[in-house]
DNA sequence: GTTAGTAGTATCCTTTAGGTTAGTGCTTTT
DNA sequence: AAAAGCACTAACCTAAAGGATACTACTAAC
């Protein structure tokens, strides 16, 4: 038995789950671009909303939240004042490396791959 | 510089359009699961719905419409009485591989931490 | 003291993915 | 001759994701 997914055996209901698990957690509009500029440095959230064009404040607050959840990006607060919030990557979100790799590859490939097909 | 994805440099535009194509291609609530079950082997509309649970036919129409323009799975059609419809997974559905990798163990190992820290 | 910025939330609206049900034209089985 | 299977499509509906806009409570700068 190879490291491949097995999706044809009988086992493999717990690897499309798997599946579903990361893609929920990258899915979204607008997950990677947060990571994305995040990746750029930590930011604020106003500064995360002047970066990516075109995502409103309450759709940028629910990815950040759900980001949050995940482990994959912190929300820090200075209570001096004035209150400052900034927004960090963690450690963890390092872990998507490989993920995002493969993605990248056969995205590029296959885009290539469709356009030479017309 | 890495094989990395570089979410921070100023190229990565066309590395989160990739991953987008990517995600497009694999995203969705079915693709997965049909992708799964003709790894089976070749089968007839009706099978495939079958071992779907829950996928209505016009939803599977679609997904594997789509799934067929993106050269993952061919139709074809045997034109002799009865008319045999009979769909396969293409050898470039093998491409996926790494992706389908990555992103399960990804998902296991997030599952687990998630699971871990309540 | 008015204007502008920060970090959001609240309310409402639109779009899209997907679900439901029925039906078509065919053939095979009983 | 009726019922059931095949491979779908058509028409309609719902829920969820995401978008638009306004507003709050606060501070800082001009």
């Amino acid at each position: 038995m190879t490291e491949q997914v097995m999706l044809g055996a009988p086992k493999c209901v717990s690897a499309l789950n798997s599946i579903d698990d990361a893609l929920y957690v990258i899915g979204g509009k607008w997950k990677l671009r947060v990571i994305a500029t995040l990746r750029e440095g930590n930011k604020r959230f106003n500064e995360i909303q002047r970066n990516i064009n075109g995502i409103s404040p309450r759709v940028l607050s629910n990815e950040l939240r759900e980001l949050e959840l995940n482990g994959l990006v912190t929300r820090t607060v200075q209570t001096q004042m004035p209150v400052v919030v900034e927004y960090h990557l963690t450690d963890y979100a390092e872990s998507l490396g490989n993920v995002l790799t493969s993605l990248m590859e056969w995205g590029t490939m296959h885009r290539d791959k469709i356009r030479k097909e017309r």
